[in-house]
DNA sequence: CTGATTGTTGACCGATCGGTCCACCATACG
DNA sequence: CGTATGGTGGACCGATCGGTCAACAATCAG
């Protein structure tokens, strides 16, 4: 019955949330998001709300897949040490440093919109909470492995690891050259993750 | 000659920057900046340009102002690895938080501006180097007076403070209560600043 | 006191914003 | 095939945006 979907949703979200990965929540238009997703305005409305529901889906597909990631990169990894220096070394992963100045779309929107929209600061706990409790269950991990002291605690530990990170990822904003902000991740794992 | 101004342009530049800070760049409406400037449009634009410039200025105000207090903090301190400390201490500085949920102006705005905006993303740029600066050169003094190991690279070492520095303000843009918070900086200034 | 000069104010401007609506279209079912 | 149903797209809406401007106010030189 009646006339089917033209575009594949999860494809459109993907594009828009790329369109408020670059330019941000408020410096997106709905002409924007109308070009990216190749949509016109009542389609758009009519899948997903208005602008600020649509943006919370992007927000949440960013969130599940990075979060998707990171635990597979933990899981994955054959010692819980590497996993957490390459947790760390994320932000500086990408070789031209383009995701470096791209930023994390979670803190670019905590940035802009936490004070002001409490749903984006909803979202920012939950994943802040959920990685914490992500990169602690790893700092065991390394401890059984021998790989790390027994005594730091596994989710002080995760919390400066997260710092770290997202130190990182504010310097990558900046601007600074690729091969500083490595030196400096380098400088941050050797640092928090002391030899056992 | 000719009337003269009924206004201080410190004090209006002060109150346009917390507006600033509460509500970033593109959230401040004209409307927003006449109501705490007192000024009528006019004169806000007649005394300092349009609302980009106007921002500008402001940012300008606030490193500097920050700067001072830095530059200051870090030449007063007996010891300098106590001020390297209360550098990485600084942003759970508030004792209710408050100052942690509004973060760092500058930080702010290069989340929201630094990929559009040349002249944030270079005002960016002169305060993370001037920052870097001013801390490696406490690490160095920390170094004379046998507080910090001397095989540690003091430009690096400052790098990672600032990094370290910056998450913080991160975690506490989240809205992470202030005792967390203030326990994960503890943990960073501990790790980062080794002992001699 | 007068004129020149600058500051102040708010009405007003075109542009753009997010959002609505409806005529039209494509499909599935009776 | 005809009709009901939901999808599509763009014209259109009021609100608000940043910015301009002209009438008026306050000051000082002469």
């Amino acid at each position: 019955m009646a006339r089917p979907r033209q575009f594949d949703e999860e494809q459109v979200i993907r594009a828009v949330r790329d369109q408020f990965w670059d330019a941000g929540y408020a410096a997106t238009s709905l002409e924007d998001l109308v070009r990216v997703s190749g949509l016109g305005k009542g389609s758009l409305y009519g899948a997903f709300g208005d602008k600020h529901r649509l943006f919370l889906r992007a927000l949440r597909e960013y969130t599940d897949t990075s979060g998707g990631y990171l635990r597979e990169m933990l899981a994955s990894a054959p010692r819980a040490l590497d996993a957490l220096r390459a947790f760390v070394m994320a932000p500086v992963n990408d070789p031209g440093g383009a995701a470096a100045r791209r930023g994390c779309l979670m803190a670019n929107s905590t940035y802009e919109l936490a004070t002001s929209d409490p749903d984006v600061l909803a979202e920012a706990r939950r994943t802040y909470e959920a990685t914490t409790a992500l990169v602690a269950e790893s700092v065991r991990r390394a401890q059984g492995e021998g790989d790390l002291p027994h005594d730091v605690d596994p989710v002080e530990t995760a919390r400066a690891l997260l710092a770290a990170q997202q130190g990182l990822v504010f310097m990558g904003r900046t601007g600074l050259d690729i091969d500083t902000l490595t030196a400096t991740a380098r400088t941050l794992a050797a640092r928090l993750l002391p030899d056992a």
